[in-house]
RNA sequence: GCGCCUGUAGCUCAGUCGGAUAGAGCAACCGCCUUCUAAGCGGUAGGUCGCAGGUUCGAUUCCUGCCAGGCGCACCA
């Protein structure tokens, strides 16, 4: 579905193009027209700078320039005024019924408004959180949980297959250390050195020993209590509306021989060699600092290993792009991953993306709380769902970019107050609703079957009408630059705008006063304001509550 | 030493492909409920966009250098 913006783009496009070949203005025709949302209300509904922008190649005054495509974009369907201000800025207003036809766009289209194909026909693998199955989510997950989750559902709603994919490094050293762990809990001997601390472990052990009481050795404690740790993990992702297409097991990808098909695939493009008895990945031939070792003098698979093989299994299954988010911590990990893309001879430009996320801390009373999973004093994602709640953890986690380092403050977000901005959000829906129900009970018809559009010329309608118009770019770009928190930002945009449109118009008849057109103008515009808000949330996998 | 990220109002943070007077919430102050959900609305005040150069009609945005903070540079996982 091409937006409004879309289309004015393409129309104006279509007027400079006309001039060109009139010979009107000098040099090459634009690609694409950028429009923008003038802040200030005075300066039209939307804004372009082409004119600045051809003046140089032009050679001709961008004032100039800006007066030749006056005339024309002023005769396009749909605009009312076209102005030239400042050093050549093209402000243009459009024609408030036409506008308002947005509405009939929105309530017949319902959830599929906003939804696009920019990324139609691309097969993405999303790849996040991807913890070791030896302890419950903390909250570096958390974080990862909710973006991962809500990006899915952006890419998804841009028009591409996504596969969300949960790695599970269940194989290697770590593992060891966790069987040998839950055992001494168990046994009642002390925990090994560099093993696995805290409370949860003598859980799994009690867990593990119940069901089984002849359990003995630290492998049977290792591959039980992996069992139930996992189904934890995935028990608690489920209740954080979080959902995973596949649980890839490292242990997996060695049963089928991926590692040694990655490492003949890597042979046959050149890039493997041996020194001193291990084989070595030349990455630098791509850009990483140094080699990598694929297979140790002793004869056992690097960590690195497993993730050549990973990528290649991945590719192999038919995904253009594999997406790959991880914590700031692994940032070492995206030259390498690049590098590896390129040795399997694929383009790394295109087909490897990292995101690379910065650490979360949490603040409580005033203190920071240290996040030491070894130590055992760890913020879960349980506990942060037991604080807060769903809808305000995921909310919090999804609002800011990934590249920013953020601070979430538990006392705040108990408060369950304004300064959630999910509940201004959630909240608007909520006060829709309301309206709705009463427009029901008064008989007041808000679907499109009565609906006149000439009818909403109020300035605080035509502000929200173009904050509503403006709903599939943000999810475009959203999708474009991997951004979901672009979502949460334009819901508490249009939610404020709603509140303000709520303020100053009365959407019900007053006393008795008769029904008339206006209300039920109104109400549809209520409708509309609603399902949008309602298409955002999911994309954030954030209810939308009818009553608050 | 090398690399990645960050630096915007008192605090937490947005800021689109370079665009017009840099925004929001919280905190402060002043207003608005005898009719739709006040979890709301309106207003006042608050800024050397870390510092210095460069690119150009125009830089918070792009480039270079510097300063400060976070993170990382394994034949560990």
């Amino acid at each position: 579905m091409s937006s409004l913006a879309d289309q004015l783009s393409a129309d104006i496009q279509a007027v400079v193009a006309d001039a060109f070949t009139r010979g009107e203005i000098q040099g090459e025709v634009p690609s694409a027209i950028t429009l923008e949302r003038p802040k200030n209300r005075d300066h039209g509904d939307y804004a372009t700078s082409i004119a600045l922008q051809l003046a140089k190649a032009a050679g001709q005054n961008p004032r100039e320039i800006a007066a030749i495509l006056q005339k024309a974009i002023a005769s396009i369907a749909g605009v009312s005024k076209v102005d030239i201000a400042g050093p050549g800025f093209i402000n243009i207003t459009l024609d408030r019924a036409s506008q308002a036809e947005l509405v009939r766009i929105i309530l017949s289209n319902k959830y599929e408004y906003g939804r696009g194909n920019g990324l139609a026909g691309v097969t993405i693998n999303l790849e996040f959180i991807s913890a070791n199955p030896t302890g419950p989510l903390h909250l570096g997950h958390t974080r990862w949980a909710a973006v991962g989750d809500s990006l899915g559902r952006v890419l998804s709603a841009a028009g591409a297959a996504v596969t969300r994919e949960f790695y599970i490094n269940d194989r290697g050293r770590q593992m060891d250390l966790f069987g040998q762990s839950v055992q001494a809990a168990a046994q009642g001997k002390p925990i090994p050195e560099d093993g696995y601390q805290g409370d949860y472990i003598n859980d799994l052990a009690a867990e593990v020993v119940a069901a089984d009481s002849n359990i003995s050795t630290s492998e049977e404690f290792r591959e039980a209590a992996y069992k139930v740790q996992l189904a934890q993990q995935q028990s608690v992702l489920e209740t954080f509306n979080t959902h995973f297409d596949i649980w890839f097991s490292e242990r997996s990808l060695h049963e089928s021989k991926a590692v040694d098909h990655a490492l003949d695939k890597l042979r046959s493009q050149g890039h493997v060699f041996e020194v001193d008895g291990a084989v070595w990945l030349r990455t630098t031939d791509f850009g990483d600092d140094k080699d990598r070792v694929i297979v140790k003098e002793d004869g056992d698979l690097t960590y690195f290993a497993s993730d050549t093989a990973y990528y290649i299994n991945k590719r192999e299954r038919g995904f253009d792009i594999c997406i790959y988010m991880l914590g700031a911590d692994h940032h070492g990990y995206v030259n390498r991953l690049k590098a590896t893309a390129a040795c399997a001879g694929d383009d790394p430009a295109y087909n490897v993306e990292i995101l690379i996320g910065q650490l979360v801390k949490i603040m409580e009373g005033g203190e920071e709380l240290k996040l030491s999973k070894r130590a055992g004093t760890i913020i879960t994602l349980e506990e942060l769902v037991e604080k807060v709640g769903v809808d305000a953890a995921r909310y919090t986690l999804i609002r800011y970019p990934v590249d920013t380092p953020m601070v979430m403050d538990v006392d705040v977000l108990r408060r369950n107050s304004n300064e959630n901005p999910v509940y201004y959000v959630q909240y608007a829906h909520a006060r829709i609703a309301a309206v709705l129900r009463n427009t029901v009970e008064l008989g007041i018809a808000s679907g499109l079957e009565s609906f006149d559009p000439s009818q909403l010329i109020h300035d605080r309608e035509n502000e929200l009408l173009g904050a509503l118009a403006e709903y599939p770019r943000v999810v475009a770009g959203a999708a474009q630059f991997r951004e979901p928190h672009r979502v949460a930002r334009y819901l508490e945009e249009l939610a404020g705008v709603y509140h303000g449109f709520y303020a100053d118009c009365r959407v019900l008849p007053l006393g008795d006063e008769a029904v008339a057109p206006i209300h039920s103008a109104r109400a549809a515009l209520c409708a509309a304001t609603m399902q949008v808000l309602a298409n955002g949330l999911d994309l954030l996998g954030v209810s939308a509550p009818e009553r608050m």
